[in-house]
DNA sequence: TTCCCTAATTTGTGATCACATTTTCGAGGC
DNA sequence: GCCTCGAAAATGTGATCACAAATTAGGGAA
């Protein structure tokens, strides 16, 4: 298996109590954002099979919150119910779920990039270049982990930006759907062909206001990742 | 209030046993359906707080099935937790949430009845139309709800066809949104100045296999649609 | 009548139990 | 060694209970 035992949670999977920032968010959001955070970097893969019971104890808490959250996340299809077992598990990709998936990501993050850059910051900037950083560090590590984790960050801390609630919500399901799928085929080409992304030219887009450019580059950068699983499926 | 009163759900609201086509789906399914049907035809208006063990008891189920069901609707955004309170409501629409729900829906729905050109038939044709009959009788009689229902019908009947779950998810997501606040808004002009949809150019359209023309006619039915309610919101 | 304070009710959340179905796994037979 | 069968364990679902927080209702004082 080349992915991370599943029943290994960090120490602190959820925010106990004082250094948590979310002290007082309930059990099952602190259960659904470490679950989300999972599947969005790929760190369990398709068609892996999970289940309640075992999350729970996994997470020190009763199954309940689980229920809860694991509802959540297949109404965003980020888990599913087998039909015929009625047993949860990650999805597996079509070819053709793929490319609905390739062409809704090519539709909303563009956008999102695109209202990012009237409320775009230097010190917003600055992280993202940190981002990046870690991206080509992790790059150069072989450190696919650390790819997909950065890579979703620097992402993501544009997204928020826009301040577009609904599109943020179809981006962060859109990648929970990817996530899991996305980590088996950047685990299978290794950190060397690693997509060439477009970051670098988004960054200096950013830098200059530049805001079709941004969306341009935004969704070369988003065609081309995805481009890369398409090619993985078909083969 | 101009709505029906929520606490009366239909004495088959959950289809049960012999009649019911349902019968092996489980109740938080069911639940689902009926609140979804609810919220998509705009049967409950925004702002409307609702709770589980009204629901429960007016469903005739314990709570739980309903807190799965509700889950997953708040995973939707077609239900809420206010912040403050923890409690359960359909949420308001913001002027800048409905123009995203308005070009959200302007991308996928023409996609989708794009993609259905090909799986139409003359049967579907044939519903189609009786859809649309149902649509105008209802504003002949001045019957909002109707028009709600019969209106629904024909968009959902083309994007079943369009063989794309994620898109078609999409667009039942979007609906909910938009279905309370669409209800009232209707309600408010009355069904003499409902919009001049296009239904009738799109079934043209696709008994003549004309696919451009059909998503340049859906993408004008929503976004004739849509315009009234941003008008509406304005004032 | 109007205001305020207290008690009763209602609410969402989490834990626990019960149950039918399915999967897992080991003993026994070939 | 391989297969088969049956008991044990695990799983999702639904119901019920407990609890803290919030809302509501009602009665008494001005």
């Amino acid at each position: 298996m080349t992915f991370p035992a599943l029943n290994v949670f960090p120490p602190n999977a959820l925010s106990t109590g004082v250094d948590g920032r979310d002290e007082d968010a309930s059990v099952h959001d602190q259960v659904y954002e470490a679950l989300a955070n999972l599947l969005i970097q790929g760190q369990i893969p398709p068609g892996k099979s999970v289940s309640l019971r075992t999350l729970a104890s996994g997470l020190g808490v009763s199954p309940m919150p689980v229920r809860e959250a694991v509802r959540r996340l297949i109404a965003q299809k980020a888990l599913e119910l087998q039909p015929s077992n009625k047993r949860l598990r990650v999805p597996s990709l079509s070819e053709d779920r793929l490319k609905q998936l390739m062409m809704a990501r090519q539709w909303v993050e563009p956008e999102l990039a695109f209202r990012a850059v009237a409320a775009m910051t230097k010190d917003t900037i600055a992280e993202l270049k940190a981002d990046d950083q870690r991206l080509m560090a992790a790059l150069g590590k072989g450190d696919v982990d650390g790819y997909m984790q950065a890579n979703h960050a620097f992402h993501f801390r544009i997204y928020r930006l826009a301040q577009a609630d609904l599109f943020l919500d179809m981006a962060k399901t859109l990648w929970l759907q990817s996530g899991p799928f996305m980590r088996v085929v950047f685990g299978r080409l290794g950190t060397v062909q690693l997509p060439q992304d477009h970051h670098q030219e988004l960054i200096r887009a950013f830098e200059t206001g530049d805001a079709a450019a941004v969306r341009q580059h935004m969704s070369d950068d988003v065609h081309e990742g995805m481009e890369l699983m398409l090619e993985a499926l078909k083969r």
